[in-house]
DNA sequence: GGCAGAGCGAGAGCACCGCTCTCGTCACTG
DNA sequence: CAGTGACGAGAGCGGTGCTCTCGCTCTGCC
């Protein structure tokens, strides 16, 4: 009892090297998926480079899936640590929002074939566990955020009030201000629309889709971002 | 040289079988894609279906990444074809601009694998070939129709006449219904902002994002697409 | 009508993949 | 000190994409 709160607290040798091989392992891992992608990702490969035989890298991971995982885990971390940094609480909300949006977009051209791990077709056969969600929604939250301080802060103008029960989940109420004069059910449905248009636009650039529609895509990713921070009510603007 | 013509002009008994093949093998793909999805779509399982060996499939395509590019034209012809079918002309246009982006959406809840491949992760190491694009297109195109049809009828409020070259392309240009004093630059880069959101919204739906914070996805959905026609003038709309 | 050649399917084979099982070794635990 | 459990290596299974060779058959031309 005693003993295993002390091998609990300090850390064995054992689990130290396993701990630095795990850590290797996972190095090698996102450089060859920074490289050749998901979806060529070869668990064999991995275990060349860190120079093992590839069962042996069963002792770490269970599976070539598992490994995924660990990467899109770190993956969402990694962006949701970018998203947050360029946040600067206390400036203009068009100014941290597009602060934030600019970041997102940075690390998702930097990081390309993570960002298909992330955002693009879903591995098949393959079904997230729910340790990933608190990381992927950091990117939401930090965006919330921007979104409930400009409530609070007056800087957002009046709503209709309007309520409508049992269309986004209370989390999203929470995450986006909770309830506040200023923040009403259309306003809520526009910042998730402003979310999911934000990857929406950033996945039509690095998949290729605007090839042929947009010319200055820096300039037109400014601009888009900057409508949808008018829509949800974060910059003066005019029209509809 | 007449016989060439001739032969050109009436197929070939081989010609007539080697088309009824290469669909007996595209038919299985599409099954197989539908079933398991791009990644693991394997070009020995399609063969066995077919009751081929492997290496005879190679006659038809001259490899797996030219079988999916087959599927990949095939779903975006589809896709827009569905578009297409939805549009009623004449109508009103928030009318005609939700029955398509409703029928976009309807296709890809269908088809979820084909859609996967048409607008998630890019294949690694394959790049789309320019045969694809006007298919790629049909969507946009019939979404830019609207726009058009709509700027024609007066039924879009004048615009600010904003002048932005190299922000898109003047194919863009032309799609959205060509130069007119309520199309400008600003409405342009919505009407591409609408488009991206459209698919950004079905691709959070189909990859599990909106899981946890969107409870009605049809009410969602059409609240969604209705912001968006409102944002490029489809609809009387209120609001910044 | 016969013949050369092209198209075709089958089969073997290569290199690779994910994953499993066994076996000898080595370090740590009781 | 003895025992146990973690570990890496290796062989192996069934699968993959793709290549090459081999006969067969059908076709178009002389």
């Amino acid at each position: 009892m005693l003993a295993d709160v002390i091998i609990r607290a300090v850390p064995s040798a054992r689990e130290r090297v396993r701990a630095e091989l795990t850590a290797e392992i996972t190095d090698a891992a996102r450089r060859q998926l920074a490289e050749v992608g998901a979806a060529a990702l070869s668990l064999r490969a991995v275990a060349r480079e860190v120079g093992m035989v590839s069962s042996a890298v069963y002792r770490y991971f269970p599976s070539r899936d598992d490994l995924l995982t660990r990467l899109l885990v770190d993956g969402y971390d990694d962006l949701g640590a970018a998203a947050e940094a360029a946040d600067v609480p206390g400036t203009a909300p068009l100014d941290r929002w597009l602060s934030v949006c600019r970041a997102v977009r940075a690390w998702a051209r930097a990081h390309p074939h993570e960002y298909a791990l992330l955002y693009g077709s879903p591995v098949p056969g393959y079904q997230a566990p729910q340790d990933t969600v608190p990381a992927a929604a950091r990117v939401g939250v930090a965006l919330g955020r921007i979104l409930g301080d400009a409530a609070r802060s007056g800087d957002l103008p009046e709503t209709a009030g309007e309520r409508d029960p049992g269309l986004v989940t209370a989390d999203v109420v929470d995450t986006l201000g909770g309830e506040h004069p200023s923040l009403d059910e259309t306003v809520r449905v526009r910042a998730l629309l402003a979310w999911s248009s934000l990857f929406g636009t950033i996945s039509f650039e690095l998949f290729g889709h605007f090839v042929g529609s947009v010319e200055d895509a820096d300039r037109y990713f400014d601009r888009v971002m900057t409508d949808l921070a008018r829509l949800i009510g974060l910059a003066p603007g005019v029209d509809r």
